[in-house]
Parts: structure tokens; C-alpha cells; sequence
DNA sequence: TATGAATGAGACTTCATTCAT
DNA sequence: AATGAATGAAGTCTCATTCAT
């Protein structure tokens, strides 16, 4: 309770994990958290992966809780970067087509399953910690598309009225064919997988532009 | 191997429910394990909510495995039969918004939120679980459908080549800008609800019938 | 607790086990208590096995301790006619390896290595059971013997001063290299029983009349 | 794997106790253990009577039959040291007499009647430990025995062909009077042990050498 | 007489957490 | 800062026993 007594991380707002140990501990954490939920992950087995002992996890994290949250902090930011950077010169077909593939082959890769289970699976407990991760994960990369899709009508090369629910349904159609039974656990092959992004993009690209290509009719 | 020592549920073939016991046992289970999930759920708390003893527990149920099992096995029943009646004599556009706001009401449903929590929370344990949750959940509806699809390209009414793709995108379009953030937590009023359903449904609506309806490109 | 209401075989003194289920519980309970032990044996096997239901097990016996020594004394009964008929006409060595060899080979029995285990294995929570199987089983076998000697002894053809001790030691020379082991779990196998009986029979039969025989040394 | 996570005791080789709570621990189950049999005793009061948490009885010792494996094994040493040491100068029927007493005196010790309960009581469920048990218990202390024998046979003194049942025939007679009563429960004052182990050893030395002193024979 | 549904105490074991070093 | 020994509450599951029918 006093704060004279306990270790420092804990205390401040070391947020930067600038320690080698707090990096050891998210690390372990982390591999053991998606692999076996929250609830089946044991301080005990992420103290071992993590090479450390099971009081020093709680030098540095109040309790498993905020060990987690701290873990899917670091996921989330990690996932940001990737995906989102679109190429405005590029032909809009063309860019889709990238996004589309980079979004589906990334919502069916086994890390971010598991962490996508992980989240859900708690969000019930832990409601905030689900929604932060939401807003800022799926919600941002919609956020991001729809902003390109927003210079793209400014540009006469497309005709949306709502681009944001524009892109979330353009990305829903690129993945849900994938993530949603990868989610519930139906085993699918790398090939298999391919596939399946192969067909869901080039039919989401499809429909988009058949949807809200600017005169896509007076093409003809 | 007799079956006269043990309570007759375990040892028969008793799936119809019949036993008031055990009516009363699932009920508390599925409340339990929906708002904790299989691993957060302990069956002491079910005993308790089901107002059964611990021991009546086993006597009906070999483990909490297969008590969870029977769990979401009366909710994918109890899912299956709504949402799913195509009238193939109504106008396309009509029965497309029919399924699409019956789908985004369902599955903006708490217990139905909850559901899919509690089974991709266990998929990694449980798969093949999992895997039959989301082939008689959302594989068969999309089936369903697309049966419908077929019909109507045979009608003619619709030029499609892939009507299963078809059909998963459709609906992903109507669902997913509810069913993801609530699954995630993400709170949202019942005004908010049915706001995203009605935009997502008309949009959907919108966009599949932009690319599908024959004539669509044939007006060329 | 009112008698009145109770079923008759419980209250009355009904040890001749007339009933056909009583015997059935005997035997069922009687094979389970000897493979498992009285703490590893179950009611609900018991009433498994025997084919009744386990409330009829509490109607002939008023619990499991009750039904285990019911079982012991069937055993004991059993036990005791065997071996035990000596020929009084026929020549001692000769009747000394019959009695030896009966022993030795009756106590190398599966069954009753496990009846050993099972009442000694509760000896000190049921010791007055314990004891009287003791003194009805190999006490009574020992008198028995004891009274053969004695009245060889009268004969003039042994030389014994302490009958009751000699039998004791001649008995447990022929049995002890079978009967430790195999309680301890040693396996052996029947050729290896076979063998040992011969010669710890063998032995202990020429170190008996090496002591006991009259006129033994005086034969010189 | 890493041995930092866990308490020692249980990751490492640490067989030899060295550790005040291992000793404590090992002590207290001793103690339930041999008054209730393996399965009669519960960890709980194990716990209770070590005065320790529950929890620490499992940082030691992985589960319930190791713990037992170890209070057994550790019996079985303290077992050992004792009775074993022959002195050849002596002759040879004072050191028959004192190994007898010896041996008589030790098998009725309460202690070890419990052990020798304890373990052939669950010798159906763990028949190696058993085994080991014997091998290491009487069957080591019948060969140092034989292995004496042979020396004076060796040294002309005794006239044995196979010594090795001889000498277990030789300690069958000095104890099994008391050995096996004092198993089943049978319970006899501190005198009357005495007595009997004086009466079992007087008479199994006057026999033992009866059969086997040279010049038994020869005398003649 | 015979049953089987129901119970609740208690079994073994795990695990998040604390604390002295 | 780091450790590891220690804890006790809580987990799943078993089982002897009772009771209404």
C-alpha cells in the first residue's frame, strides 16, 4: 500500500517499457495469453516462459489483469501500422485490391485470431479493455480507409454518400469468409486460406465499384 | 454398462430434455456460462443458480465439458429455426431487407453476443466444438440462403456466379458494423442498434442489388 | 430409525443368507471389495456390478462397512474347509508335504492374496474384523494342524513339546516365500509359484522331522 | 523446465531432505499415512497434522502417491541399518539368537506393522512400489542374512545347500507369530510379544540348527 | 421390496498473490 | 530489483447415504 516500499514500475507511469525485464515479462506473457485465453493462462506458466520469477511479475504489473491489458496494449499497437498506408495516385481498383488482400491475409494470421478470441472472450469482464482495443483496432483501420475513400469522392473517382459504413462493409467483405471461421476454430489450410482472400477481394472489389465507381454505368 | 445404478440421463440416450432437472440445470448453466464463459464459470455457481446440488450436476452431465456442450447446443437449435424462411414469391429487394434486418437483430442479441464469446473463447481448447458451432450457426444460414440465391438466378431475377460468396458477403454486410463491436464490447444503445441495422441493411441491400440484379449490366 | 418402517433384513438376524439379492449383493460387493480394497471399492460399483440399485444395497446392509464384513465372513467360511483334513493312518512326512503343499499353494491364489490385503488394509480401522478373521482363518488352521501333531505326538512319532508353535513355524516355512512377496506385488508367475511351494515345502518338511522326529538322533 | 518458477524441493533432485517444511511435511504424512492407509488418509489433514497450507504440500511434492513414494521410502531406509549387521567371530547360535530377536522385535514394532500394512494395502494400485518395497525390505535383509550363512558354510560351521532359503525360512520362524497376528489386528500386550518372539526365536534357532549344524550329521 | 433421483461433504489439485530476504 | 517459499481460497469431481415412490 505504501509507496515508499514497492518497486517503482508499478507505481509510475513507466508506460515506455524501457526495462529488460518488463520486456521479458510482456513477451512471455503475451505467447502464453493467446495461446491459452485469460482465464487459462497461469501466472506460474508465464513467470517460466518468461524466465522470471513469479514475484518480479508483480514488481512490475498490480496483478494478472493489468498484465493482460498491458500485453494487448502492445498487440494493438503493433497491428496498427501494417495495412494502412494507401497509395493515393494509385488506381482505386488497385488499391483496394491491396488493401483488401493485406486486411484479409492479416485477420487470418493465428496471432491475431487468438488475440481477437482473447479480447472477445473477456470482453464481458472486461469491457472497456475490449472496446479501447476495437476502437482502436478494426475501428481505426475503417477510420483510415474511409478517409482515403473520402479523397477519392473528393476527386470525382467515386460516389459514396457514407464512407465509413462504405469501407467497413468493403472490409467485412473481404474478410469474413476467413476470420469468422478461423475464429470459431474450423481448420483451414494455408492454400485453403489463400483461396478464400483470392475470391472474397476480387468479389468485394467487384461489387464496390459496381456500387460506387463515379458513372460506373456511363462506362458503357 | 447396467443402467440401473446411475441416474437414467447419463447412462440413456436422453438428449430430448425432458427431465424438469434437467431443463433446470441448463438453464442455470447457459446463464452462467454465458455471462462468464467456460473457463470463468465454475460449477459450483451453476449448481447454485440452477438451484441444484453440485452432485446433481454430475448425475445429468458427465463433466463440465459436456454440460457446456448440451449449453450451446440448445442455443444453436433455438437460432436455427428463425431468420432462415425465404419466400421466393416476394420481390427480391423486399426479401433481401427481411433477411438482412432479421440477421442484424439477431445477432445484435445479448445472449447471441454472448454465445459466440463463450465459443470462440474455447475454440483453441475445444475445436472441433467450434468448428460444428459455426457449421450449423452461420455455415448453414449462408447456405440457406444461398439456396435462395440459386433459385432466384434460376428465376433469373439474379445473374451470380458464386452465390455462396454472394450470400456470406451479403450477410457479412448486414451484420458486421454491430456484430463485431459488440463482440468486442463496445456499448451500444437499442437506438444505435437498430440505427446501424437499418444503414447497413439498406446499404447492403443497396450494393448487392447494384452488382446482382440481372439486367444490372445488361442495360448496357 | 424406527424398525417399523425399515426393510426386514437389516433389523432381523437373517445371516443365512436366504434372499437370491442378498447373495447377489454378496458376490458383486465381494469381487469389487477383493480388486479394489475397502476404500477403493464404491457403492455405486458394487451396486454395478451385483445389477441392483445402490439404495437396495442399503436395504440388506446398513452401510458399506457392513456389507465389507458380511463379505469377509463368507470368505472366511469359505476358506476354512480346504486343506484342513488330515490323515491320521498316513505316514507324517507324507501328510506334512500334503498340508505343506496345500498351503502353499492355497495362499499363492490371487483371491486370497487380495482378501489378506483387503482386511489387513483396514485392520486398524476395523481391528476386532481383523482379529477375527486371524483366529477363524490361519489361528484356526494352525490348531487344526496343531491338534494333528498332538495326537502324533501321542502316537510316539513326533517328539514335540510345544505342538501349537511347531505348527506355526512349519506353516509359515512353507508359505512365507510365496505369500510375502506376492502381498508386497512381487509378480511371479505360476511356474515361479510352482517351484518356490516345492522347495520352501521340501525344506520345511526335512527341517521338521530333522527336529521333531522321535528317536531322530537316537537313530544313529 | 527453468527451475525459477516453482519451489525447489519439486524441480530439483533434492532428495535428501534437507529442507525444515520437506521434513515437517514428510513427518505429519508419515504419521496420517500409517494410521489410515493410502487411501484412507487425505491430504487435508496431512496438511493439518505437517502444519502446513495445503498449497506447500504441493510445492514438495508433485501429488498424493509421490508424496506417499517418499514417506515409504524413507521407512524403508530407517528400516534397513537396523538387525543387519552379523558379527562372524561370534558363534554361531548367539548371532542366529540375536538376529532373531532382532528381527523379532522390529517387525512388531507398531510403526512398521503399519507400514507393511500401508503398502500392501495399495499393492494392487501401485504394484512397483511394492515390489521395491520387498526387494528392499525383506528381500535385502534375507540376502545380508544369507550371505552370513554362507560364510558359515564356507567356514565349515554349517552344513546349508541353499542358504537363501534357508535363511528365509529362518526368519519366517521368528517372526511370523508375531508379524502376522499383530497385521490382522490382533492385539497383544508389550508381555505377550515378548513372549512370543522369545518363544519363536528359542525354537527357531534349536530347529535351525538341528537341520543345519555340521556335525549334525556326521555325529552320527 | 426395490428403486433411482438427489444430496452435500469432502477428495485432490491449482493458482493468484504475499512477504521475508 | 528480484526472488522463491508459502498460502488458502476455489476449482472439478466422487461418493456414501437418504428418501419418496
Amino acid at each position: 500500500m505504501s509507496s515508499s516500499t514497492q518497486a517503482r514500475p508499478v507505481e509510475e507511469g513507466w508506460d515506455g517499457g524501457e526495462s529488460l525485464k518488463r520486456r521479458q515479462i510482456l513477451a512471455g506473457a503475451s505467447s502464453v495469453f493467446m495461446s491459452k485465453g485469460f482465464n487459462g493462462a497461469s501466472m506460474g506458466e508465464i513467470a517460466r516462459v518468461a524466465e522470471v520469477s513469479k514475484g518480479t511479475l508483480y514488481v512490475y504489473f498490480q496483478n494478472k489483469e493489468q498484465l493482460f491489458e498491458a500485453c494487448i496494449d502492445e498487440k494493438r499497437r503493433s497491428f496498427l501500422a501494417r495495412v494502412l498506408d494507401f497509395h493515393d495516385e494509385a488506381p482505386v481498383e488497385d488499391e483496394l485490391r491491396r488493401f483488401g488482400m493485406a486486411l484479409a491475409r492479416f485477420v487470418a494470421e493465428p496471432e491475431v485470431i487468438m488475440a481477437i478470441r482473447t479480447v472477445t472472450g473477456i470482453a464481458e469482464q472486461m469491457p472497456e479493455l475490449g472496446a479501447r482495443f476495437y476502437d482502436n483496432g478494426p475501428g481505426h483501420s475503417a477510420r483510415v480507409f474511409a478517409a482515403y475513400l473520402d479523397r477519392k469522392v473528393a476527386a470525382g473517382e467515386l460516389a459514396i454518400q457514407n464512407t465509413a459504413l462504405a469501407a467497413l462493409q468493403f472490409a467485412d467483405m473481404c474478410q469474413s469468409n476467413l476470420s469468422r471461421p478461423l475464429l470459431f476454430g474450423v481448420n483451414l489450410s494455408a492454400h485453403e486460406r489463400e483461396l478464400r482472400a483470392e475470391a472474397s477481394v476480387t468479389q468485394a472489389v467487384q461489387t464496390f465499384l459496381a456500387t460506387y465507381r463515379h458513372r460506373g454505368a456511363d462506362a458503357c
